[in-house]
DNA sequence: TCTGGGGTCCTTGTGCGA
DNA sequence: TCTGTCGCACAAGGACCC
């Protein structure tokens, strides 16, 4: 999709139509989540400080964003890319591989179904979108990137809607492209890269192995050298599970005091153990995260023998750990994640059999039910609720940074 | 008044048992 | 018994993606 945020904005607000809008973290420590093609003509892109865009782009129209209902509309668009083909792989709300080997005979070559799809999305959603049409993943993507339309200083220049890159001409394509292109190239491999002499993808695909091991280690030149020939074998992937859920939260004052944090740690988990038990799924791995004020950060974690999905155990677990951590040089970001997934078994312990502690699993299906019920502000932990009251985590709440305050 | 949140994957270091 | 080493699992951190 097209500056998917602020498309969807765009449809509410049609007056800002032909603005430089961006949809972000509004509060002083959020960042852009997208921004309308005028607005990138300033220099405002995603993951941008929203300080710096407002700087950048003082006249911008700024939107908090409504993660709500960009999830609804990525739906929409989702039943509409379900008709082509059941082999359709989400890759964020915006994205989506198909793979439409199997329906060329009944609905067209691919070239003709991406056009179908893209006039489906507008006439249905009110929508644009970019599609690449290429022999694998990794090309198409590349392709969908061409396809959209450039913010250029001094105009904005559309985009050719479709790109195909056909089997044969991957390299042809691929070859002058800067290597930055490549998927799992950012930063840091750019600069690593640009030390040994490869700019140009068709550099890359020249190099000597041995001197692109040397620089990046073995795994991610491979890696490297298959893409710069357009090799990519990867299957496009229906239910992909996920292997890790987390919660993380910057917070707008940083907290300096053991106490505030474990209020944070027992909300944090209370948010993780929920969506775990909403998956089905226990996490034998809790990871502690903690980023201080001057951006360092740590991560600690701890394995447990059992998968676990319970507010109170992921406390227990990590509780220790965090008691390790000097939050004095203040904390600006916590997070609790769980990875390791797997069914959890619920045995009672000897303790809970003799009824001398509840029962945590029965316990936690009633919060569950309360939240499905009354909303999930409805009930929390009694040790999360500070002065302010009581704050439930949900996801997505927070995405592109804290509120204004 | 500069840096989100939800993830995946990889590398490196370390501890442990065979 | 001591030492080296190999493989494995785990912990921590980093790079990257949208």
């Amino acid at each position: 999709m097209d500056a998917f945020f602020v498309s969807v904005e765009l449809r509410k607000r049609p007056d800002l139509v032909g603005q430089p809008v961006v949809v972000g973290g509004t509060g002083r420590r959020g960042v852009v989540a997208a921004a309308s093609y005028e607005a990138r003509r300033f220099g405002v892109h995603s993951a941008l400080p929203s300080a710096i865009a407002k700087r950048r782009c003082p006249h911008a129209v700024f939107l908090a964003g409504d993660h709500a209902l960009y999830s609804e509309v990525s739906a929409q668009v989702r039943e509409i890319l379900d008709r082509y083909t059941p082999l359709v792989e989400p890759l964020s709300l915006d994205e989506a591989f198909l793979d439409v080997s199997g329906g060329i005979k009944l609905l067209g070559p691919a070239p003709q179904i991406a056009e179908n799809i893209r006039t489906d999305v507008r006439t249905e959603v009110e929508l644009d979108c970019s599609v690449g049409v290429a022999p694998n993943k990794f090309l198409a993507k590349l392709a969908s990137v061409e396809a959209k339309p450039i913010a250029r200083p001094d105009r904005i220049e559309p985009g050719a809607g479709v790109i195909v890159i056909e089997p044969g001409k991957e390299r042809a394509f691929l070859d002058p492209l800067p290597v930055q292109r490549l998927w799992g190239v950012g930063p840091v491999t750019l600069e690593k890269l640009n030390r040994i002499g490869v700019h140009r993808v068709i550099d890359l695909a020249l190099i000597d192995m041995a001197v692109l091991s040397a620089s990046l280690g073995q795994a991610q030149a491979a890696h490297l050298m298959a893409l710069s020939i357009g090799a990519d074998d990867r299957p496009v992937e229906i239910d992909r599970e996920a292997k890790s859920i987390g919660h993380e939260e910057t917070y707008n004052v940083d907290k300096y005091t053991a106490a505030e944090l474990t209020t944070e740690l027992v909300r944090l988990s209370d948010a993780v153990a929920g969506r775990l038990r909403a998956a089905g799924s226990g996490a034998r791995t809790l990871t502690l995260k903690v980023r201080f004020a001057g951006f360092h950060t740590i991560s600690r974690s701890t394995t447990s023998s059992e998968f676990v999905d319970q507010a109170e155990v992921i406390v227990e677990l990590l509780g220790p750990i965090m008691e390790l951590i000097d939050p004095s040089p203040g904390v600006r970001l916590l997070g609790v994640s769980g990875s390791n997934l797997g069914p959890v078994h619920h045995q009672l312990t000897f303790e809970e059999a003799a009824d001398d502690v509840p029962d945590w699993g029965a316990r936690s299906a009633a919060i569950d039910e309360i939240r499905e019920r009354f909303g999930t502000s409805a009930i929390g932990p009694a040790s999360a609720v500070r002065d302010e009251g009581l704050r439930v985590v949900r996801k997505g709440a927070q995405q592109w940074g804290p509120d204004v305050e």
